[in-house]
DNA sequence: TGTTGACCTTCCAGTTACTGTAAGCCCTAT
DNA sequence: ATAGGGCTTACAGTAACTGGAAGGTCAACA
């Protein structure tokens, strides 16, 4: 099948398609035209991806996870260990995003935001 | 003063000082040997970057609440709107970190993470 | 005075994960 | 035969730095 069926049963963009192929993350074999020629289980590894993607994986825990999905020997702790490292990853994250939250309220409802030029969220981050 | 010093005064590394000098954000005089010399209010701005950076503004965000800040005729309300705009989009940061880290969870919790091959995530994952 | 070592300069490459654009085949239908 | 759409590659650009190389400058010490 051609790049293009093959993003949208992915739920991909046919860029990003292109790009997994470059990376050598999901490389189809070449019709005889050239042409990128998809297979199932292809479609089914960008699936994967896009899931995994939209999940916070980096590319390079994609690489891992996906060589770990078709390693018939492996361990499901190996798998577990990185999504839990993941975890942590988020959690810090939104720790961080809540006091930027936190901090970013307090100015604003301290701005009387009129027409004056007086600001107290620039008096703030100027300090 | 030279960089070195600028640096430490506002928190940042030099690489970045020389960096928001080089894209015109604060750009000193030169001195006669060439070296980049700052002076009091220029360190005040590298200060107020690092702080509006943290905050989560982007360099282009920070551009303009530079601007405001040296506008003596600015109101007050062009600057809460940036903020609450800001805001609005840490809330929606927020939201899709919960959804991840939700979806990471369940899938960690059902997968027993021993020395089996099979694997839920994958198995969740690859859907 | 010579020399070390820290500090400064510019320029270039690399990072992440794409996205946009241009030039140019290929295929199908009319 | 030609028009359109889809496919190819290659290159540039994005955000915000970071690292490294090559080389100029400065202050201190022997």
């Amino acid at each position: 099948m051609n790049i293009r069926q093959a993003a949208e049963l992915s739920g991909l963009p046919v860029k990003t398609v292109r790009f997994y192929d470059e990376i050598e993350l999901v490389s189809p074999e070449r019709a005889s035209n050239g042409y990128r020629d998809y297979n199932a289980n292809e479609v089914h590894k960008l699936k994967f991806l896009n899931r995994a993607r939209s999940l916070g994986f980096s590319l390079d825990d994609c690489r891992q996870l996906l060589s770990l999905y078709e390693d018939q020997n492996r361990t499901s702790a190996s798998v577990k260990e990185i999504a839990q490292v993941k975890i942590n990853d988020i959690d810090i994250k939104l720790a961080e995003l809540k006091s930027m939250r936190a901090t970013l309220k307090t100015l604003v409802n301290s701005c009387h935001g009129d027409s004056r030029p007086d600001c107290p969220i620039l008096e703030e981050l100027g300090r």
